[in-house]
DNA sequence: CTTACTTTGTGCAAGTTGTCACAATGATGT
DNA sequence: ACATCATTGTGACAACTTGCACAAAGTAAG
């Protein structure tokens, strides 16, 4: 494939996904383009998406559910390990092969099933304790649904998914279009 | 309050601020700040989110049921309208007050409900369709969640919601950093 | 082998975004 | 009334990002 190709796919230009990639590295044959499984291939490792990451799941409610029954979840190497609630009629009770565990084990079973990433899928008001002892429990990154800014070490990357935000940037978008017009 | 303390809050600089705002106008008052509640206010409207918005959810899968009840979703002013799904066994059955309906139907209730924002919570295969079919209703604006780039008209904002790359992100950051440790 | 063609990788220019610093402005206290 | 203090709004500058254009390097064909 040429970068010229690839740009059309990802709706940019050839010279910017020649910049981008010539910055990992030098990829391509010239005259010729990038071979594309090796491309892929490369693209995985540096992204660290080659391997299967351990993830945990806080929070058993209709978001936590969604998530873990999301095909591409595991599909893309994310093997959820387990499953946290704080809810004792929860506790105990089973999705598919997991049990879900109270927040009392949560530093124990966080270490015995060596977890990398956790997905806080709770109310705001809980995020920032659960937060601070998944950092204190060794986790390396966060994906956060809670709708706060999370105080945690710069070193533990975070990132946030918040549906209102996105639904405003879109209320945001058309009212600007409504106006120019 | 002041320049300085809204950075704080949002983790940004009192200059970036200052910047930001007054791109809009001048809102605040010198030697005294901005008055937050005029300043919420203005920038409500200015966000276009002083009001409410009529959402159509598309699929009514685990993903579509999580949206449909989280409880910030109605609290910020985004009411929804109408339910679709592709499912007969689905179609006729209700969630709280809202009945779901058959694609079939869709731009008769999407007229009819003068619905303006469509949020896509179904598969990548069928995405594109109901977008198109969307666009050709006149909806506004559209909320993704289908992993696929959507072909609308440059004039119809979409927002992408995309778990896997969140994820990916999260990897990615893990990686790096590892690497120059 | 040589010529014509294709496509990368990159220096440079253009454009965009973020930061600094300070005059302008209003509040506050004497 | 005046001096002092706090804070905005903004021009000038610095840092970063994107796009252009072309030499370098490789392919292909006669």
């Amino acid at each position: 494939m040429s970068s010229e190709q690839l740009a059309a796919w990802g709706q940019t230009t050839a010279a910017q996904v020649r910049k981008d990639l010539s910055h990992f590295g030098s990829f391509g044959k010239r005259g010729l383009g990038y071979q594309a499984g090796e491309l892929c291939e490369r693209l995985r490792t540096l992204l660290g998406i080659d391997r299967s990451w351990k993830v945990a799941l806080v929070g058993a409610g209709r978001i936590g559910l969604a998530l873990y029954e999301y095909p591409a979840f595991r599909s893309r190497g994310y093997d959820c390990v387990a499953i946290f609630d704080s809810d004792p009629e929860k506790i105990g009770t089973a999705w598919g092969d997991q049990s879900i565990c109270s927040l009392d084990v949560f530093e124990r079973v966080m270490e015995e099933r060596d977890v990398e990433l956790v997905i806080l899928a709770i109310p705001a008001d809980a995020a920032q304790e659960v937060a601070s002892r998944a950092v204190e429990a060794g986790v390396n990154g966060i994906l956060n649904f809670a709708p706060i800014r999370l105080n945690v070490p710069d070193e533990i990357p975070v990132e946030d998914v918040n549906l209102v935000i996105e639904l405003e940037a879109l209320s945001f978008q058309i009212t600007q279009r409504k106006k120019d017009v």
